[in-house]
DNA sequence: CCTTAGGTCCGCCAGC
DNA sequence: GGGCTGGCGGACCTAA
């Protein structure tokens, strides 16, 4: 992703598109901000002819046309009333076009049917909201449709659950092309918790008031004050006063996933962390962060970023920072 | 890429 | 009955 130039995202409008669906992109996107440059992406709704019906009782007026969205670096294709089973002929047809140009396609919520009718999805990971993702999948078996995500990120395809998983989609985004500080400050400004990853479950049981939640949360807290050590699974169950089978249970039902995964995302996250703000080699930062080598930190870079520590770093270091 | 040993995850089920 | 717990087995994953 070239960080010369303004980054243009277009926000495709079909008739009867989900009014917060297409909000979303407007506003993250919209409201990231850097700190060399104020506005980072160039966002406008792009769709006609003027009025488009929403599906919220109002109608909205695109700035752009579809041509536009043709040539930008990113398109969003929100969700329609509808719910994906009618066609949007003039959508997959500016879709296509702009996947050729290589920009990247991102779907929110229903949107996931409109990038489906392209069949730039056969054969590739994706999800959508819940309730429709069994219709997603025999309407397109070609797709391997996951409906326990928030989002699935295919490096140039990105899709993602219902409704508010698509902030979640959006802030990963800012993340990928800005790094975790942009981000973060990004979701801050919204009142927003920081991200959630995006192999997070759609349903996630109240973690709040009860004194088991309280326990893990407890057990959390100490894992990332601890990040650097090793833990079994059977070192954390012993710390908690709790089996191996209610740990692994309370972490599912929590978090959406198994207390190793779980920390494998904290461990890549404070990674992030440390190689924007500081140039430790990468040998100590690894260890730092409780990656058992430099291989396993690059293993799970690749799996949750889709990026090497090396050029996270180059990408994200601050001017000042030495670059290697 | 492969193999291997040990760890992890989760359905199942019995017990409280 | 209903809800939570934790042991077990086997599929799966990871480190070396």
């Amino acid at each position: 992703m070239t960080k010369t130039s303004t980054h243009t995202v277009a926000v495709l409008a079909p008739t009867g598109v989900v009014a917060f669906d297409l909000a979303i992109p407007c506003q993250v996107l919209g409201s990231a901000a850097h700190r060399h440059v104020s506005r980072p992406y160039e966002v406008a709704v792009c769709g006609g002819p003027n009025p488009i019906k929403s599906d919220s009782g109002f109608a909205l007026t695109a700035e752009r046309d579809l041509t536009w969205a043709a040539r930008a670096d990113t398109v969003v294709i929100p969700g329609t009333a509808d719910d994906g089973l009618l066609d949007h002929p003039e959508i997959t047809e500016v879709v296509l076009e702009a996947h050729h140009r290589g920009a990247r396609l991102v779907s929110i919520c229903t949107g996931a049917f409109l990038l489906a009718a392209t069949g730039l999805l056969d054969g590739r990971r994706a999800t959508t909201h819940w309730a429709h993702a069994q219709r997603l999948s025999h309407t397109y078996p070609a797709i391997r449709v996951d409906p326990d995500v928030l989002f699935v990120d295919e490096g140039n395809m990105l899709t993602s659950a219902g409704l508010a998983a698509g902030i979640d989609l959006c802030l990963h985004l800012v993340r990928t092309d800005h790094g975790a500080r942009v981000s973060n400050a990004t979701a801050r400004r919204m009142v927003m918790a920081p991200l959630r990853a995006g192999g997070q479950a759609q349903f996630i049981d109240q973690p709040l008031p009860e004194p088991s939640g309280l326990k893990l949360a407890l057990l959390q807290e100490w894992m990332l004050g601890n990040l650097h050590e090793q833990m079994s699974l059977h070192q954390l169950a012993d710390r908690s006063l709790i089996s191996v089978r209610t740990l692994t249970r309370r972490f599912r039902s929590e978090t959406g996933l198994s207390p190793l995964q779980w920390l494998a995302e904290q461990r890549v996250r404070r990674a992030q962390e440390l190689l924007e703000h500081s140039d430790i080699p990468i040998e100590s930062l690894a260890s730092e962060c409780g990656f058992p080598s430099t291989e396993a930190m690059r293993t799970y870079f690749r799996r949750v970023l889709h990026t090497t520590p090396q050029q996270y770093r180059r990408t994200f270091a601050p001017p000042g920072a030495a670059a290697r």
